[in-house]
DNA sequence: AAAAAAATTTAGAGTAAGCTAATAATTTTT
DNA sequence: AAAAATTATTAGCTTACTCTAAATTTTTTT
């Protein structure tokens, strides 16, 4: 009956399941094959370096991640699936809010950022029901399924593509509320058409048409933050 | 700049937010005039009293209740809107989970406990909008307007009504899931009518006919907690 | 009015999650 | 290969909320 070693793995608490959250987005989003970094783990989760070392151990004794100190972390298959919970959890809702209560796609976020924990399997499911089953949330992200399995992202960025071939825009990754309203006024929403008419030279701005109407000029970084696919 | 007396009042917190709605519950439905007692509250809310005690100081501290040490608590016009907006966050969302995502009443209390503190009031008003500004909740619960103002309950319980009146229920006080599911088993849905036909002596239980089509017997606690309207 | 019972508060401690400052390890630059 | 810069960890505190056990006050019973 020894105290550590038989206990249950905890529910993970809210601050837990940003963590194991977090986690993932850097682990999939990041250039190298190397554990996620303490430092970035700090500023995405606005907390102090020192916080991040004594959650990393709690996670890494409980088991949802592999844990080298000084070296980073990375997800274990427990902690993955935490976090594919997160993440459907935040994208049915942000999806159903956008579809049922009349939500514009710069509100969403916010709400969705704290719904996520407490939301239960059987609403979170019946939503996704009521909704037909999407597979992408608002802003083009995939939703993971029920199992935790999720759509690996096969699209380019716009900033890859070669001028005046048309693309339609499936992905918006990661902007705030202003830039997203910003996109919408200019009529870049989910499956617009672009054609890039021009790209200024040192990374500078894009000049656009979306959907054979108008044109703008996109600013270089903003043009790395949106996916799209051949038409 | 007195550092106590400058501070602002904090957001109340979950907890504060339980401990506040339970007074305001304890409060309303207290036979007498009297503060409510730390030991109600340790119960209702499942803490120890050394816990409510600690609590209660602070809620005072911040001018959410009267306190009065040995001699209980009330709500402070503060304290009051908590309540009222917990309130109103909880009945809204059951009204909504009931009404657009297929939840029967007995499912959605155990929902709604943990959501009602993390719904924006964009969300509730939203909701509260989409259902055509409902003033009940699925259990015949008043909602209370969005300035905090709650409708008096004016309902008598069925064990006062006279043998052979015919009455409608209109309010379902505080019941189990499993004793809800029971209550919908044998036609006890609001607005449902209801013939006394018998009364066993003793607090015994009731012989009722429901709808003009079913006798039941109804034990005497479970008519207590059932509130109806002259038809 | 005293004794007994019940309710309440106080004392002391624990856990979760955060912080700053100091120290240590790693990585980058020279 | 040193020195400098960066990143990470440790040490020691803090706050919010909880607990049990002990002490105190109020209420009820005798
Ligand atoms: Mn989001
Ligand atoms: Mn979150
Ligand atoms: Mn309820
Ligand atoms: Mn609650």
């Amino acid at each position: 009956m020894n105290t550590k070693a038989n206990q249950k793995r905890q529910t993970p608490s809210r601050a837990w399941e940003d963590y194991l959250k977090i986690i993932y987005k850097l682990e999939s989003s990041e250039n190298l094959g190397k554990g996620v970094q303490t430092k970035e783990l700090a500023q995405r989760l606005a907390v102090s370096q020192a916080s991040v070392t004594n959650m990393l151990k709690k996670l890494a004794e409980e088991q949802y991640i592999d844990y080298q100190p000084y070296y980073g972390v990375s997800l274990t298959e427990a902690g993955r699936l935490v976090a594919m919970k997160m993440l459907r959890n935040h994208r049915v809702l942000e999806t159903y809010l956008v579809a049922r209560l009349g939500y514009s796609w710069d509100e969403v976020d916010e709400e969705a950022e704290t719904l996520e924990h407490f939301l239960s399997d059987k609403l979170v499911e019946r939503m996704w029901h009521d909704l037909g089953q999407p597979t992408h949330d608002p802003h083009g992200s995939p939703i993971p399924s029920i199992d935790g399995q999720i759509e690996p992202v096969q699209l380019q960025s716009l900033t890859e593509i070669t001028l005046q071939t048309p693309v339609r825009l499936k992905w918006i990754k990661n902007r705030s509320p202003e830039e997203l309203r910003y996109l919408a006024s200019i009529g870049l929403h989910i499956n617009a058409q672009i054609v890039i008419k021009n790209q200024a030279p040192f990374q500078g701005p894009l000049l656009i048409e979306v959907d054979d109407q108008h044109f703008h000029a996109l600013d270089y970084r903003m043009a790395l933050a949106l996916f799209v696919e051949a038409e």
